[in-house]
DNA sequence: ATACACCTTAAAGTCAACTTGAAGTCAAGA
DNA sequence: TCTTGACTTCAAGTTGACTTTAAGGTGTAT
């Protein structure tokens, strides 16, 4: 089966923009046109357009991504830097969902904080509860985010 | 204690014109000024641009970490308001994590892949595998790649 | 053969989030 | 007091990833 840009943009949920974009950029190289000059996507230029969104997806710039495709093309004589490319991105997700795991930690803190001001009308009490007195779970990130500083009574705290 | 732009943007590890950028844009009103001037950053602030930077970090733009910082400088009244909008980021962030274990996913497969590549010098190899041959946590998601059609001998597969 | 939707390129525009540069001010040490 | 380094504002420049526009070509159905 073979698509036009148009019908391949809405099998991935882009812009046919994009996908004109990303072959401007030198991504699609592998792209065949007809003979009148329009693109022919077939099935297995799928599957590299979902590898390229994978990557995309670690956050990985096109330029990257572009080495990554161009290598692929060169053939079997870059297999190990493709390797290495890929377990490098890898490393680098896992980091990003450990940092993202914190991320969630906050939002969970910064969550019953304001649940429980709101239960008393004022951010004075979840600020000013003794450590000991609030959930186990919360207190090693309330501390990381307190200043050193002695606590103060403030109308504008986050 | 109290720290200059230079010192508080080393402390979080951003450049000085990036607080500056901040503050230009309405995000830090709570940061005060010398006679002179002079920002002048408390440590109750350093509390603030941590929240800040988690907002940046689950991608929220820099005009909806305004709006609640805003919101916090209104005071009690807006309490409501601000868990709502926590919750609904603790949501999004959910949704981040679960998306970015299917990326990890995907790299493992390709991490594989490539690795049997390499062990027997080509991509056809991995390529053509049949389904019961691949260790089985790579079977759905190389299904979910492959285009539904054929497969067929390629030197230019990703 | 004509209409029509969709395709083509090239160039320009947009957006967020900074960064840089110029010209000037502030504050701490010799 | 003077020097020095870090601060100030304002304006303009940069980057990455698209999107839009304009002028024109393609391909299929009637």
């Amino acid at each position: 089966m073979v698509y036009t840009v148009g019908e391949m943009a809405k099998r991935l949920g882009v812009a046919p923009s994009t996908l004109r974009y990303y072959d401007q950029e030198g991504l699609l190289p592998f792209v065949e046109r007809s003979s009148g000059g329009v693109r022919v996507f077939k099935d297995s230029d799928y599957a590299w357009l979902q590898i390229i969104e994978c990557l995309k997806k670690t956050g990985m710039p096109l330029r990257d991504i572009k080495i990554f495709v161009e290598m692929a093309m060169q053939g079997d004589e870059t297999i190990g830097a493709r390797l290495e490319l890929i377990v490098k991105q890898k490393e680098t997700v896992k980091a990003q969902l450990a940092e993202m795991e914190q991320t969630l930690k906050m939002l969970e803190f910064k969550e019953w904080y304001y649940a429980t001001a709101k239960e008393h009308g004022t951010t004075n009490v979840p600020e000013g509860m003794r450590t000991e007195d609030i959930p186990e779970q919360f207190r090693e990130i309330r501390e990381r985010i307190r200043g050193k500083g002695p606590w103060e009574m403030r109308r504008d705290d986050p």
